[in-house]
RNA sequence: UGGGGUAUCGCCAAGUGGUAAGGCACCGGGUUUUGGUCUCGGCAUUCGGGGGUUCGAAUCCUCCUACCCCAGCCA
């Protein structure tokens, strides 16, 4: 990927890493990205996957892609198929190292019965229930069920009948022995295996026995060599199990498991459950809706793979729980937008305006940059004529002070084209809106120069009326009004503090006739707006539909 | 009132005993045919709080406080 923006910072995972490698501990680097296939990628998962391919690509190691699928029921293939398109837009590239959980099904299975075998795991009889109860509680330690000193021989046919299907599910699980009296609830003589009847995207209805995370997990990460596995916060009590288990079993590879703290961003929800609820409670239009923080919400939004990538570097790794500013990542797409983006003239909510000096019937083409940052794009040609649009909100009757746009009697500039001056405003007699603008140009300014060193303040954007292409522009602001909708107060819900204003659609824009031809996967800057592509879904020849994906920073309004 | 974590500028975050990086945001000045960009400058005498060790502490010790996570046959 060539950028020579995500200048890369260190952090304390890449300490332990340095230090690693310098001890010898290791020659190479394996991390892995284990999604479960249950849901769609937000911008949360991906920094996960920068760290985890950042850090592989980094120290020339690899990253696997590997689907945690223990759980037939909740997972299926097209959680799959969208998580590899997430990962692959956002940029990284897992080679041929994909894999599955439920590829080492029957390694995690012979797993087990040698935990048997060591008298390090039992097959329980006790309901969820019962096991509930036995668990004890925070402050209170557990008690051993009673199922606890079967035989080995016992233990190895209940296993063995389990995984034979001939049990419902609930009868048994198979647990580890470890201490019920442990502070730390995860020791609890864990649950390794439970029964589950159901169908399973990849296995189909091979197994009736399906692994437990905290069991299957750290077996994934020793079979394929991962050195560093790297997860969030919430596991850091499951690091002793995760040791417990390649401990007894006695792995050839022990990894090392890290944590670090999960992104929140303000005015965003990010939790699995809530955004659920967004697209069922048909407050978005879908997964991908433009306002979604999902990977496909942003896609569909326009935010580059690049911005994201460079947000994930920006806002680092630790330990400590934290709430990004929204406004980070917005800095990182106006920062490669400005850069690459070509310059167009759209006007989102027309207000006509008559040159009373210019020529009935004539026209002319102005030459104008395509974009200022970067001559090399080259220059474009842009119509002119007596009747032009500008935005309505680019004139005011009665302007306040420090306003620079134009008013009655005030010389602005036409961007690339003349100074105009406004003579006349026209109301309609019954409502009193204004319909129209009488404006002279002046001759001797085309291009936007004056000879004389008279300086306009000024600088409109405009578009010809008669050669304008029409479009519909949807507008796109944060999806709530509270910087932490996490964290409400009282009795209201996070629906309370849903933003009215999150989608704005707007018919009948006006744009550079040029437009007409947009193309896909380009990504505009409207001049004086913002930055604008056109969705890639609802938009088609006969009706351009354009995003905007952000606004330019605006001091003024 | 069990266990595990975390506390450095409004938001992220470096810093690992030698006297507080950087980014975002914000505020000013300049440039500008985008009130954009760019540019210059400002923005923690202080590191959750109190004690202590030391010539010297955000970094070590100690006590305290706040917040986060854990009682799925979810991951």
């Amino acid at each position: 990927m060539e950028n020579n923006n995500e200048a890369v910072n260190s952090n304390f995972i890449k300490t332990i890493i340095d230090n690693d490698l310098k001890d010898k501990k290791h020659n190479t680097i394996v991390t892995r990205f284990p999604p479960e296939p249950n849901g769609f990628l937000h911008i949360g998962h991906a920094k996960a996957i920068c760290i985890n391919f950042g850090i592989a690509r980094e120290y020339g190691g690899t990253c696997h892609l590997r689907f945690d699928d223990t759980n037939p029921g909740k997972e299926n293939i097209e959680y799959v198929e969208s998580i590899k398109e997430d990962v692959r837009w956002l940029g990284f590239d897992w080679q041929e190292n994909i894999f599955f959980a439920s590829d080492y099904f029957e390694q995690m299975y012979d797993c087990a019965v040698q935990l048997i075998k060591q008298g390090k795991a039992f097959v329980c009889s006790l309901s969820p229930e019962e096991i509930r109860e036995y668990r004890g509680t925070l402050t209170d330690p557990g008690r051993d069920s009673p199922y606890k000193n079967r035989s080995i021989e016992e233990n190895l046919d209940l296993f063995e009948r389990m995984k034979a299907g001939e049990f419902d599910e609930g009868k048994y699980t198979l647990r580890a022995k470890i201490d019920m009296a442990s502070p730390n609830i995860n020791m609890r003589d864990p649950a390794i295996y439970r029964i589950i009847k159901k169908e399973h995207h990849r296995t189909s209805d091979k197994w009736h026995i399906y692994p437990m995370y905290d069991y299957a997990h750290c077996l994934e990460d020793a079979l394929e060599g991962i050195t560093h596995s790297l997860c969030s916060l919430e596991f850091e009590d499951h690091r002793p199990l995760y040791d417990w288990f390649l401990d007894e079993l006695n792995t050839e590879h022990h990894p090392q498991q890290i944590e670090f703290s999960r992104l929140n961003l303000t005015y965003t929800v990010l939790s699995k459950r809530k955004l659920i609820e967004l697209v069922e409670s048909k407050l978005v239009s879908g997964w991908d809706d433009p306002r979604m923080p999902t990977i496909s919400g942003y896609r569909r939004r326009g935010f580059t793979p690049e911005s994201i990538r460079v947000f994930c570097e920006k806002i680092g790794v630790s330990r400590a729980n934290s709430m990004v500013d929204v406004n980070l990542l917005n800095f990182c797409l106006r920062e490669e937008l400005n850069k690459s983006a070509p310059r167009v003239m759209a006007v989102l909510r027309p207000l006509k305006i008559i040159i009373t000096n210019y020529p009935e019937g004539k026209e002319e083409y102005l030459e104008a940059d395509v974009n200022p940052e970067d001559p090399g794009m080259g220059k474009r040609m842009i119509p002119f004529s007596k009747e032009i649009y500008i935005e309505r909100s680019d004139f005011i009757e009665d302007p306040p002070k420090k306003y620079f746009r134009l008013s009655p009697g005030k010389e602005v500039r036409l961007n690339h084209a003349w100074y105009i001056t406004c003579e006349k405003v026209v109301r309609n007699e019954e409502t009193s809106e204004i319909i129209e603008l009488h404006c002279i140009y002046d001759p001797e300014t085309k291009g936007g120069w004056s000879s004389d060193g008279r300086k306009v303040k000024g600088s409109l954007h405009w578009v010809s009326a008669k050669h304008a292409v029409d479009a519909e522009v949807r507008l796109y602001n944060n999806l709530f009004t509270t910087a932490n909708p996490n964290e409400i107060d009282g009795d209201a819900t996070y629906n309370d503090y849903i933003n009215p204003d999150s989608i704005e659609i707007i018919k009948g824009c006006k744009l550079e006739p040029d437009l007409a031809d947009a193309k896909i996967n380009v990504r505009y800057q409207f001049l004086r707006l913002g930055y604008y592509w056109l969705d890639p879904k609802d938009s088609s020849k006969e009706n351009l539909v354009f995003n905007r994906i952000l606004s330019l920073r605006d001091k003024w309004s």
